[in-house]
DNA sequence: ATAATTTGACCAGA
DNA sequence: TCTGGTCAAATTAT
């Protein structure tokens, strides 16, 4: 219990290992582009940026081929599962017009399937910043543990279905440094949004956490940061920043990095055509700065077959 | 005004 | 049971 989601059992040692370390440096890679994104020689930042997203496509390729379970065990799943419509699970308007007129009526909170095996990774870093755009939907106490452990969704999960989760949590024998825990792949498009980010420049060290379990020792000192504030936390903006928007460079960035999404990826919509390996590369990316760069963060890719809602009672 | 967060209720699994 | 993940009303921020 007081441990987060390890890798799934049917990946061998090595397979894990591989992923482990190509994790590493997928992340190593991220961290290299934002840091030369910091506007400096354009023209030497700009090759080797673009290197840099070659290098981490090419890592996220090699992740989501070695985090594919079986083809056999993936139609299994499938088969048993009668697989949900994945999209646009709109089954209530955020909170705007619907008033908060609600009195009487069942109180369905918590009325939910857990999703299955969704594949699941871990990162420990000085930020929970990610460049990605979450929205926090819970906090819990965690048993043995003196940190709580926050709950987010990608903010785009009403907008376009996406169901890319996170649970992130400062460890207990380092409050600096967060655990998050990624669930679910984005599958939402096209965000050219830009949050005002908040984020300082933290050391960013960071590394794939392995040990599925490790018992989370109880220490004694009291921290008292409010995790609940804690850095990251997003920002989602209503207005869509077009390409146009962007500097020069950035443009250049997001036609690569655009065009290596379609390239690999499949739609929104499609996402039940999950055969092998997936190839959904360059999801749901965000531009998190416009002053100081592109923050991106490109995840490994995996199925999920994610959960439903039940709709057994009114 | 709308949007994001907080927080206790609710539920599924172990 | 108990624990952890999610919902949604209430609260706070923008």
């Amino acid at each position: 219990m007081g441990s987060l989601s390890p890798w799934p059992e049917r990946l061998s040692s090595n397979k894990k290992r591989a992923i482990q370390e190509l994790a590493q440096g997928q992340e190593f890679t991220t961290q290299l582009q934002i840091l030369l994104h910091k506007p400096s020689e354009e023209g030497v930042s700009l090759l080797a940026m673009e290197l840099a997203q070659k290098i981490l496509r090419s890592f996220n390729q090699t992740i989501s081929l070695l985090s594919s379970v079986d083809s056999a065990e993936v139609s299994k799943n499938q088969a048993t599962s009668n697989d949900d419509s994945p999209c646009c699970d709109d089954r209530r308007s955020e909170n705007s017009s619907e008033s908060r007129k609600r009195p009487a009526s069942k109180d369905r909170r918590g009325r939910y399937k857990r999703k299955r095996d969704a594949q699941t990774w871990t990162v420990v870093s000085a930020t929970t910043e990610d460049g990605h755009a979450w929205r926090k939907y819970g906090q819990k106490e965690i048993l043995n543990s003196k940190q709580p452990r926050s709950y987010f969704r990608c903010t785009r999960k009403y907008d376009q279905g996406c169901r890319a989760t996170k649970q992130v949590q400062r460890m207990e024998d380092d409050p600096q440094m967060y655990q998050t825990t990624y669930s679910g792949t984005h599958t939402c498009t096209h965000l050219f949004k830009a949050p005002q980010i908040i984020k300082d420049s933290e050391s960013w060290e960071s590394q794939m956490v392995t040990s599925g379990d490790s018992k989370i020792p109880s220490k004694q000192h009291h921290h008292h940061l409010n995790p609940t504030t804690a850095p990251n936390v997003k920002q989602e903006s209503k207005e869509e920043t077009t390409p146009s928007d962007l500097t020069d460079l950035d443009s250049i960035m997001w036609k690569d990095i655009m065009a290596g999404a379609f390239e690999y990826s499949s739609e929104p919509g499609m996402v039940s055509d999950y055969g092998n390996a997936v190839y959904n590369v360059y999801p749901c990316i965000e531009i998190t700065s416009r002053n100081f760069g592109l923050d991106f963060e490109i995840k490994p890719v995996e199925f999920e077959n994610d959960f439903e809602f039940d709709e057994s009672d009114v």
